[in-house]
DNA sequence: CGCTGCCTTGACCATGATCAACGCACGTGG
DNA sequence: CCACGTGCGTTGATCATGGTCAAGGCAGCG
């Protein structure tokens, strides 16, 4: 048990925050004086289980998580990606049960934060309440985006979307370095997209040809930023709804 | 200019919210004292677009609408559905401009209500707050649901899904009638699914053969829907979170 | 009586799935 | 230091779900 304050990457989520809700110094000496248990979650290992009722929220500190359910048949669909400074289960202090699992996709670093530790921080901080809140609304808009692609985008768009996108969540927190080099699988990716993962081979080898991602094997290299986005159709409005 | 309370159909959002939130007399009473105007919208009209600054939220009382999003070449997703009691635009409350646009499918009637009225009801009714955060919690269930369907459920199945859920959405504000008779056009199921209309039209055909649907053309009748559930893997759990 | 909007049908096409094999890099143990 | 195993990426051949195009059909309405 220490306090948030005693991990640096705390940093992440006061970033995040800052896009969206504007903090007092109290607010943050209050978020940052919040009891947390750390904890290392290793891949493919889940944080919560689909059916769960989860006791804690949980901060990503570091690595890279994903939300998801499973069909009967065992594939897989990828809801959400997460990065440093995000609280994926926020939602769990509302709500009975879990609806869908959440998985370590790289090595990770979290901060366990009891529910009632999150109301008192919460009920005693509105604009942290709000900052939280809005959080959830980014989630939603991230979702219609998902939705729009699966629906309505050829997968080479939808996965230049994609990229596009988690890079700049990356971004957005400060880890400018991750953002230039994602670490995701090909089958990490096609669960995301709804693709079989040899087509998701195939589509990648199509951006490699285009020169918008780098050949290397080990991580999905941004090459080239602007050309990405705008083969992929992507605006970051969504991903940063304006400060009051 | 008149008052929510007047409106005979202000009961399916009492419902609706009973279903999650448990409310005190006062919180019932502020809230059906608070100042709406009502209007009325016809098919195919937005009321708020894409784009937009919205300076009110929109309570459906009657009718149908649905979110959607327009891609470049005129193709449209539609993103969710909206019965009555829904208050499809609250996060207009928060965000400074519309990701997407909300449009009636059928003829509304809704009841506008303006942005600092609602900012005052939550702020002096912590449990009816509560009650709207977790509606867009229920909200992000159901993106989470279409999102896994178009992902990894072959289109008869995602169908079924979609009809088992509006249904059931009509039933928990109380509009039976409607939920055994979706006022739904194949174009529209279309647009909700990512199919094109054609193939919806056959996989309607299937279903029909099945007995889980009525044959009648003006309207999704639902035959079976035990059967109907069963067939699109609906289980109805994630549209209750339980109340506190 | 003839529009108009939607549903229906058929023929053909294409995006992406599936199956199966192979390659390549990295890690581990002999 | 090399042999082997393992996990992932890559490739090719074939298949199928669902899209597109085009032409009717049917019911309600002016």
């Amino acid at each position: 048990m220490t306090t948030l304050g005693s991990h640096p990457n705390h940093l992440h989520l006061l970033r995040k925050l800052a896009t969206t809700t504007r903090l007092s110094p109290e607010d943050t000496a209050a978020l940052l004086a919040t009891p947390v248990t750390l904890r290392t979650v290793e891949p493919d290992k889940d944080v919560v289980a689909q059916g769960e009722h989860a006791t804690n929220c949980t901060l990503i500190l570091d690595g890279f998580a994903c939300r998801y359910m499973l069909a009967a048949d065992g594939r897989r669909q990828i809801l959400s990606f997460h990065v440093p400074g995000d609280v994926p289960d926020i939602q769990s202090l509302r709500v009975e049960s879990m609806d869908h699992g959440l998985c370590a996709l790289r090595r990770m670093t979290v901060a366990t934060i009891a529910h009632p530790a999150m109301e008192a921080l919460m009920a005693a901080h509105p604009a942290l309440e709000d900052g939280f809140w809005r959080e959830t609304l980014v989630d939603a808009a991230i979702y219609r985006q998902w939705l729009f692609g699966l629906g309505r985008r050829p997968a080479d768009v939808r996965l230049a979307h994609l990229v596009s996108e988690t890079a700049k969540r990356f971004d957005l927190v400060g880890l400018t370095r991750q953002a230039a080099a994602l670490p995701l699988k090909q089958i990490q990716l096609a669960d995301a997209l709804g693709l079989s993962p040899v087509h998701v081979n195939r589509v990648l080898q199509e951006l490699r040809g285009r020169g918008l991602v780098g050949p290397g094997r080990a991580a999905i290299e941004v090459r080239d930023a602007g050309g990405l986005a705008e083969f992929g159709e992507f605006d970051a409005g969504y991903l940063r709804l304006r400060a009051a």
